[in-house]
DNA sequence: CCGACAACCTGACGGC
DNA sequence: TGCCGTCAGGTTGTCG
């Protein structure tokens, strides 16, 4: 699920069992997941508070009162389980609250990550470095895409997906806001009109922030033991729908450029011509 | 610098 | 029922 919206779902999931509790134990079950897991992460985070909860780009932020932040991604499989009934072979960190509650990590593929760093550090952490800026934030706009795309030859789609350019956008909410702001996903990235990229910009945030709303609404069922999430898939446009008709009535196609499937509209996303 | 591609790992699903 | 191939929301490194 984890793009920036499952991401952000899940920050404000965590909060209210997190924010303000002390941690009685924290557990991890494995020594690594994409990479390995600090080795005195435990001790560490035993007995701290957390002060905050956060996100950045695809990535969790747990604040505690002793000056660490643990970071986590959660991959393509991973999610936070709320007083789980039992404990998976998939779940990799337990932590345990002051007031009884207990949060579970899975991550059954183990693509994910758990950092910590020193909270004044953050802005230190690798992946944090060269990321570009947070797509419902005040510099995600299209000046600053059409800065990023000036001479790029190259499709528009994966430019979207690098994280340097904006962060927290995956595969699904690139193809549904290219379809939105209907571009083409293989136009090259500088040959998009401003006002083009205006609409662009536009597409991504009313995307995420209709995912985030549609998540949020499901947050009540995110500590159910069963833990399945529906989430927004209905609101799909594009993504995951090919063969079916597009609202406008023409099917939907699927491509695959580095590996990654495209889903697209060739009728709303038409390729632009060199001559009209 | 760029783009294509593989690798990381497990589970779900469709076809036979 | 079961085996096999294919595919999956991400990131990172290599190769040409």
């Amino acid at each position: 699920m984890p793009e920036l919206p499952e991401v952000e779902t899940t920050v404000r999931g965590l909060r209210p069992v997190l924010e303000g509790q002390r941690l009685t134990a924290v557990e991890p079950r494995r020594p690594d997941l994409r990479r390995p897991i600090p080795p005195d992460l435990r001790r560490r985070l035993t007995g701290a508070t957390v002060t905050t909860l956060s996100r950045r780009a695809k990535y969790g932020l747990i604040e505690t009162d002793r000056g660490d932040t643990l970071i986590f991604h959660l991959g393509m499989s991973g999610r936070w389980r709320i007083d789980p009934e039992d404990i998976g072979k998939h779940d990799h960190l337990l932590i345990d609250t002051a007031a009884g509650r207990r949060l579970a990590l899975a991550d059954p593929r183990r693509f994910g990550s758990l950092d910590l760093m020193a909270t004044a550090a953050v802005g230190a952490f690798p992946p944090f470095v060269a990321l570009g800026p947070e797509p419902l934030g005040p510099h995600f706009t299209a000046a600053h895409l059409a800065r990023a795309f000036e001479g790029r030859a190259a499709p528009v789609k994966p430019l979207l997906l690098d994280q340097r350019i904006v962060a927290g956008l995956g595969n699904i909410y690139v193809c549904e806001a290219l379809h939105m702001a209907r571009i083409d996903p293989a136009r090259p990235a500088g040959t998009i009109p401003r006002a083009r990229l205006a609409k662009l910009v536009e597409a991504v945030r009313t995307v995420l922030e209709a995912a985030i709303a549609a998540g949020g609404s499901t947050l009540r069922d995110y500590a159910r033991p069963d833990g399945e999430l529906g989430y927004f898939s209905k609101q799909f446009l594009v993504y995951g729908r090919e063969g079916e008709a597009c609202a406008c009535g023409a099917p939907v196609l699927r491509r695959v450029d580095g590996g990654r499937s495209t889903f697209y509209c060739a009728r709303c996303q038409p390729p632009k011509r060199r001559v009209a």
